[in-house]
DNA sequence: TTTTAATATCGTAATATTGCGATATTAAAA
DNA sequence: TTTTAATATCGCAATATTACGATATTAAAA
């Protein structure tokens, strides 16, 4: 065990809890603030910023990349992150459909 | 390791992070959809239409209740959970809240 | 009272996540 | 070319999560 069983539910289920699952650390959290907040798309500051290791802070850009919620984009050296808007406002929609539907019926 | 470092964050980042987690498994999205799909109030039938074992299923409502999402009454023997609904707003606007201010100034 | 049914809790095994040092890799700068 | 700086990846240790059987607990029913 310590396996979640994902057979046992659809699919739409299994995508929801992924994205929730991703969105569900605090470095994450911080990240997407931080790239948000500074208008221009900026890249590692994170490292300084958040006070977690290199590989650490490269390890959660990754998982939020996964999900298409940030993009990056080579910038000489570095790299230059930011918020996919288009997936943003996608998965926004998405969780209120989410929230909209669940509460429906309810005592 | 292995530990999140809470200290680093601020408090919302964490609360945030938090209710993310916990929606972030398929068997509490599924145990959510579940009872709203009832127009009224169900308790463990869930354990029968999920899929997981009893034990498991206990577990999963219990760290719903923890975050407030759902509430659960005594009914004789049988234990009635329903979702909280002005959790659930307040929740949800919460979560726009969040989306809405995290995409300002983005790139 | 004893039995039964529904639920919660405990203990534990399997697996996943978090975090980081060490080590690639890559591209500009010297 | 060699060096340097920024980032990614690997491998591991520490901890957390998931799942479940076994065992409480609780309240109705017999």
């Amino acid at each position: 065990m310590g396996i979640t069983k994902t057979q046992i539910f659809d699919q739409r289920q299994n995508e929801l809890a992924q994205i929730f699952k991703i969105l569900g650390h605090p470095a994450r959290i911080a990240i997407l603030q931080y790239i948000s907040k500074q208008n221009a798309c900026i890249c590692n500051d994170l490292v300084e910023e958040i006070g977690l290791a290199q590989a650490t802070i490269s390890q959660h850009l990754k998982e939020l990349k996964n999900i298409g919620l940030i993009k990056g984009e080579v910038e000489g050296k570095s790299m230059c992150y930011c918020i996919n808007i288009d997936k943003w406002n996608e998965l926004q929609k998405d969780l209120n459909s989410f929230f909209n539907t669940t509460k429906q019926n309810c005592c």
